[in-house]
DNA sequence: GACTGCCTAGAGTATATACTCTAATAATAC
DNA sequence: GTATTATTAGAGTATATACTCTAGGCAGTC
């Protein structure tokens, strides 16, 4: 593998697994034995290689997100795009960590990620304009389905750093991907009471695979009332 | 005042309106025109600062959420925990923003935040049972319950990082209250479904209350289809 | 072999950051 | 007043960080 490719790698590997602002270029340059001159022959500075990155991210969730419209969607299509969309957040789980201090430190990531934001926000609510066509969910106005996809996203997004929050100390990388998935059944909980009686048994039986497990141990469920 | 709490307000104050990871404790001391000497005779480390202002940020909204148990909950009840809460996440927006980090570098504010994140979890799902009996919202299995509760707090707690990113650089201190307050539409939202026909009007209209506005211009909602 | 263009090493630098140390000043107690 | 304690200034330090600069290796080509 090219030495640029393999700087970008380790990149988001040791970003993902200790956070971006504990990762240095030294750091990434030792981890990969080279020298920094030697990063920075490829390279101009740190915010390019994040900036590459982010690019990755993008083009893998777009990807995912692609939605046929020739076809009616099916549950399995909506299982695909939770799966993938979580599948692509814990790639690049670093980036929505200092997500703000990114955005402010380069005004080319900030224009892409918003246009990237809307671009994801449009998608789930297509996913859910179509769930309504397939008749999986009763459909909704639009106000109200614009509303709905905005807290898919949000809770989508903030679904790591909450799971991270909820941990004890213990190990670093103590997260999982299992774990992480289990935001799967936060968002299918926002779809429950839209659900329509012919579909509504079986999402409900879907959502289950996804319920956390060992709530109590993590004390992010089993919220005494 | 002393400058033991001019230290603590300026430093507010500066992570608000920057970042925490941007203001260096030699910044706070510039600030307020004292010598870095003085500002570590009054605080060990930054640590020791950011858990402080921390715990005035769970003392305000443990306040906030003291819930009576005497009565029965009015919708002027939800109003203003809601508008409270928005309020304490304002007036200490620099704290979840660089949540992760805080956390990773305070075992104690690590182990407080989680029991923060508990009592307000209970909270939320209080206050759904008591908006039940109130014939406010349709009761729902306790199961349910939690999970809608979690997905409250991603809301909540997601809703300012959501903002900072749909803006446009503009300049820094861009985002206001008023916008923040917005999210009070978006965890409206998700009570939409389980309104009860008697409270389903008073319910929407408080929530048009809260529309954003301008939506175009900020490109956080209006999602073309 | 010599030229060329890509790649790499590694020492080095300017700046920043969290924090320390000493000495002096102000406040308070007696 | 004097002793004691609390507060403050300000220079200074060790370390880190992003990044630069120079010199040289190495592959291919003629």
């Amino acid at each position: 593998m090219k030495t640029r490719d393999k700087i970008l790698l380790s990149s988001l590997e040791l970003f993902n697994e200790r956070g971006e602002r504990n990762i240095t270029t030294n750091h990434i340059a030792a981890h990969l034995a080279i020298s920094p001159g030697n990063l920075y022959y490829h390279f101009r500075n740190k915010s390019d290689i994040i900036y590459e990155i982010f690019q990755e991210y993008e083009k893998l969730v777009d990807y995912y997100l692609d939605i046929p419209e020739d076809r009616p969607m099916t549950l399995e299509d909506m299982t695909f795009y939770l799966e993938s969309v979580f599948d692509g957040l814990w790639s690049y789980r670093f980036f929505h960590r200092d997500l703000e201090y990114l955005l402010d430190s380069d005004p080319r990531l900030r224009q892409d990620y918003r246009e990237f934001t809307n671009r994801c926000l449009a998608a789930i609510n297509r996913i859910f304009g179509k769930l309504a066509d397939a008749g999986i969910i009763q459909p909704q106005p639009e106000d109200l389905r614009s509303a709905m996809s905005l807290n898919v996203w949000l809770v989508i997004t903030n679904w790591m750093a909450f799971l991270k929050t909820a941990h004890a100390a213990e190990e670093p990388a103590s997260l999982s991907l299992t774990e992480l998935k289990q935001g799967i059944y936060q968002v299918l909980t926002l779809e429950v009471p839209y659900l329509t009686p012919e579909y509504r048994e079986r999402v409900l039986a879907l959502r289950e695979k996804y319920r956390p497990t060992l709530p109590e141990a993590q004390g992010i469920s089993g919220v005494e009332a």
